[in-house]
DNA sequence: CTGAAAGCGCTTACAG
DNA sequence: CTGAAAGCGCTTACAG
């Protein structure tokens, strides 16, 4: 039934007639190649009537401008390249989205490039991409930051869930979420917590990590890192053995796929959540709140920050300076996992 | 915390050093650019002495071949369009995983597009990518098949989740799982079914009603259409309303997402699932395993469905045949939301 | 095997 | 306001 059907046997690359060029339109409107071109991409530049005739050969020819031809001359591909780790994951789809937006609104166009986690295939990507874009957005990027300075001397560069020093940088700032939901572990009960720790090459996990460690400190609590780990649901599940070897009460995990790794497994080894175990995640991700039970996470619109990241990053291209990046935080959403200890765990 | 601190003034679009060119590269090997352009893309119609000084001085020069300039004059862009209805739906993020590795197989790089679901967007985001791609991988789209046709003899198409005469089409094949879907149901007790549908303009979508009608017919029981709707989750849980009324047992909903809302608004309507209704989504997106009940549903490989989709689309660009479909079925996935009607309800 | 030359489609000073 | 001309960086017949 699902056959691929080739539309006819031996069709060469470019089907159908070549279109039409500048040349064509200056024939039939009866001007010059220049005027045509001064016309369409600088209105206001030419007699009123000629600008009419061009445009009616232009249509009547169904007219698109060459994107390569300009973009030799001009320097501009009109192309931005959007490195992500992970197209699957929500988080960064969300960003994506919202990248697009801005993007669109600029008629700007999308080079996505995912790496699937894979730092190597991240070095390739942005190599691959920096002659064909006019700028590249880097989310949650595990290249270095002298590595991103250098790319900033080639083509424009903004980062995403990262902060460097010199560069455009958007992310969601988790400290007074995270700090409040410590407290509200500490209200329930809690006095011993694990954190599970993502990347080891992602800053954003570091910013987590040090906070939940300040946060813990502050209100005389214990936490350890368990850690590295893939920013996975597997990944969250394995890590399951080690938080209760822990003895803690409470783990936060860097994001809520791996919190509900953690709640997967935790059900398999008859913990009860919130009771035996309770859980934060981060991110408030689709699925979180349908869980059992639901998850206490962290939200921010992350959709608004690739928004405000890619605006950012044409303003750049534009050689406008960047707008300075909204302040946005993550906050929390109390949910189900989260509860009091049982008398024998607290301590 | 979060701002953005532009890498300096007024740094314009291009930053650093021009990259080097051909002509470059020339000078430092001692050799024409004719000769440096035919080693480099042609490799083995040249000297292999000469053939060394280029490529070293290549190397030493970081040259990186201007995309644009070579597009100009081969026509090729080595991009592929990819047009989604929905980035942020699991299933979309799946196929364009799926389709940018087949890409980077073939050194090729992706162009995204997400329409959110509006036919004009889709519209303008395939005249826009028309001129700046080799080939457009049409996902789920809204565009009559005319238009399609009309699209493909501008430059190659091929189209996902959806077939169209002439066009290479790439598309999980229902038919199989959903009569298995209709059967179990039918051996569970119920006999009156609903089937919750997506958008009108979904191929897709028509096809797994008339699925779902002639398998009901099948086995003599009765089936209602119950839309069309968004393919969303809210759209999925409005419906509830309609599908109590229709006095059924059991609802197919068009995807997972629209299960899930069902689900949603089931439980705020207190009825039972799977006792007073029975679910069963389409795709097994993520979460469709953790929501409670977990929801029996369609699945099917369409990462690899949008890797095929896009080889074939690149062949088609390479001027090969494309090769055939696989044959892609979805197939039933029974977990905890179907179950036996209520006897009041077996009729 | 190699080089000079033309050309891909557009833009942009430069004259007029 | 408009046209002739040069040039963006590369590729590819065409001679040699």
């Amino acid at each position: 039934v699902s056959e691929a059907k080739a539309p006819s046997a031996g069709r060469r690359m470019q089907p159908g007639k070549p279109r039409a060029t500048i040349y064509d339109i200056a024939k039939v409107a009866g001007v010059s190649p220049s005027t045509v071109s001064r016309t369409l991409s600088n209105p206001g530049r030419s007699n009123s009537e000629t600008a009419r005739k061009v445009r009616a050969a232009a249509e009547q020819l169904d007219y698109r401008a060459n994107v390569m031809a300009r973009a030799l001359h001009t320097g501009r591909t009109g192309a931005i390249g959007l490195i992500v780790p992970d197209i699957t994951n929500p988080v960064f789809a969300s960003i994506v989205r919202g990248a697009g937006r801005a993007a669109a609104t600029h008629g700007a166009t999308l080079l996505l490039a995912d790496t699937e986690e894979s730092g190597d295939r991240e070095v390739e990507a942005s190599s691959r991409l920096l002659r064909a874009v006019d700028g590249l957005l880097l989310v949650s990027t595990r290249l270095e930051a002298d590595v991103i300075r250098e790319l900033s001397e080639r083509t424009c560069v903004a980062v995403v869930n990262r902060d460097v020093e010199g560069i455009p940088s958007f992310f969601v700032n988790p400290v007074a979420g995270l700090t409040d939901a410590v407290g509200h572990l500490y209200e329930l009960g809690h006095r011993s917590l694990a954190y599970v720790s993502g990347p080891s090459t992602s800053w954003m996990n570091r910013l987590r990590w040090e906070t939940c460690l300040e946060a813990a400190l502050q209100r005389e609590m214990t936490i350890v890192e368990i850690g590295p780990n893939p920013p996975t649901r597997a990944a969250g599940a394995a890590a399951i053995r080690r938080v209760r070897a822990a003895g803690v009460s409470a783990a936060l995990a860097f994001n809520d796929l791996m919190a509900i790794g953690l709640l997967d497994a935790a059900k398999a080894h008859n913990l009860l959540v919130p009771g035996d175990l309770s859980l934060v995640g981060f991110d408030d991700i689709f699925g979180s709140d349908f869980t059992s039970p639901t998850i206490t996470t962290l939200a921010a619109p992350v959709g608004r920050m690739g928004e405000s990241a890619c605006h950012a990053l044409i303003a750049l291209i534009e050689g406008e300076r960047a707008p300075a990046a909204p302040d946005i935080r993550a906050s929390l959403v109390i949910r189900d996992s989260t509860g009091n200890p049982r008398r024998s765990q607290q301590r």
